[in-house]
RNA sequence: GGGGUCGUAGUUAAGUUGGUUAUAACGCCGGCCUGUCACGCCGGAGGCCGAGGGUUCGAGUCCCUUCGACCCCG
């Protein structure tokens, strides 16, 4: 994997371009969520048709069903589930936070109970890259200790230390170097220890840096103040993913820290309940309002959805549980996040991110924003 | 004409030997969703218990009358 820096702005924002085995990735980029081999609702062409570059798989999904070895007989994901871009993966490390209640973790490793058959299935550091190498991956994220919010020092102390003994297992057990492996940044809430993790992280040497464990339930400034106290001690000319993240809003104050790579699963989940963000206010689609708006989603936006279809006909077809609403909500909520970390790249590029940014904010506050 | 069953929220239903503010589901209205256990989760509004009369300290529950729906027998 190679990481070219293109243009940076003064505030310390960039642009670049990851090349993977399966094609480049203009920085910034937003990473659909496609946990299962799938971005629920869309095929793989309407995902590409989007502008999406790049898509997110999941270690743990993937290897309870339909299992790692068959997708590498079956010729790698890839293959599998016809996506020709890069693909990363998770490495199961956010399962060990949203399935508290069915995992028990050691420092060895951490034992799941399915949630699909209660069956008990135990991942390692290097049985998670060993699966991920199995997948076929171009970006393998490293396991690691993913812990929820509230948590005690000591807690994010002790997830933070295991997180790097795990990430230098999980970089001594890869195999094949033409797949990338990102370390992760951990420490809860606690810049200082932020700043601890990232120190341990770098010092194992990694493709790409992430930083984990935000947006977990925390205050937003508490979000933000950790990403602010992390980012820059991050390299220069490696990708850093910010995983999970986030709203709109989120998306453009990471990329002022400097960050490259973002995935979430709140366009796609988000589109399927019926929330469709607008570069005006946010359309709870099945609101009674909407019941007679013979105009479109947003009159701003270029996608398939509303160039073709009013707010009515989407409120009607989310009430009546239709498929389709959920096809038409999520091609339009990927083409709005997409769209986004295309004009976020292009003001980069234009060096004019700063402006970019104020005026973003200065419109959502104003609720009147159009372009 | 005779007999029977049943009328409870917009709909379908539950309501124990009569006993506090009459339940549920769906529907309706609103909110939420951040490395996907997720077409999900949370909340709210909404009932002269068909009508009238009676028994009782107290009736959705018991009795009478009446209206309506359905079934059976002539």
């Amino acid at each position: 994997m190679e990481f070219r820096r293109i243009a940076e702005d003064p505030c310390g924002s960039r642009t670049g371009r990851i090349e993977t085995p399966h094609g480049e990735v203009e920085t910034p980029a937003f990473m659909p969520v496609g946990t299962q081999g799938a971005v629920k609702a869309l095929t793989p062409e309407q995902v590409q048709g989007l502008g999406a570059q790049i898509i997110l798989g999941n270690t743990y999904h993937l290897y309870l069903r339909p299992g790692h070895r068959l997708i590498r007989e079956l010729g790698g994901l890839h293959r599998f589930m016809n996506w020709p871009g890069p693909i990363l993966t998770d490495s199961g490390g956010f399962q060990i936070y949203s399935l508290g209640a069915l995992r028990t973790l050691s420092e060895e490793g951490v034992t799941f109970q399915s949630h699909i058959d209660g069956s008990r299935h135990f991942l390692s550091p290097e049985s998670a890259v060993e699966i991920q190498e199995a997948l076929g991956s171009d970006i393998l994220m490293c396991l690691d200790e993913c812990i929820p919010y509230p948590a005690g020092r000591a807690e994010a102390e002790r997830a933070l230390e295991r997180t790097a003994r795990w990430a230098a297992r999980c970089k001594k057990s890869r195999r094949n170097p033409s797949q990338a492996l990102f370390g992760i940044i951990q420490g809860g809430v606690y810049p200082d220890l932020r700043r601890r993790s990232a120190e341990a992280i770098l010092s194992i040497g990694f493709d790409g840096y992430a930083l984990g464990g935000l947006s977990v339930g925390e205050p937003k400034e508490l979000m933000l103040e950790n990403l602010a106290a992390t980012a820059p001690l991050l390299p220069a000319d490696r990708p850093r993913y910010l995983m999970g993240v986030g709203t709109p809003e989120d998306l453009v104050e990471g990329v002022a820290h400097g960050i490259d790579l973002f995935d979430c699963v709140m366009p796609t989940r988000s589109a399927r309940n019926g929330l469709l963000f607008t570069n005006g206010e946010k359309v709870v689609i099945k609101n009674a309002r909407y019941r007679e708006d013979g105009s479109p989603l947003d009159s701003t936006c270029d996608c398939y959805t509303c160039r073709n279809y009013s707010r009515a006909y989407l409120r009607h077809l989310y009430v009546s549980g239709e498929i389709l609403a959920m096809v038409l909500n999520t091609i339009h909520n990927l083409r709005h996040y997409l769209r986004l970390m295309e004009r976020i790249r292009e003001a980069i590029r234009e060096g004019r991110y700063r402006e970019f940014r104020e005026r973003f904010f200065r419109e959502r506050q104003a609720g009147t924003a159009d372009e």
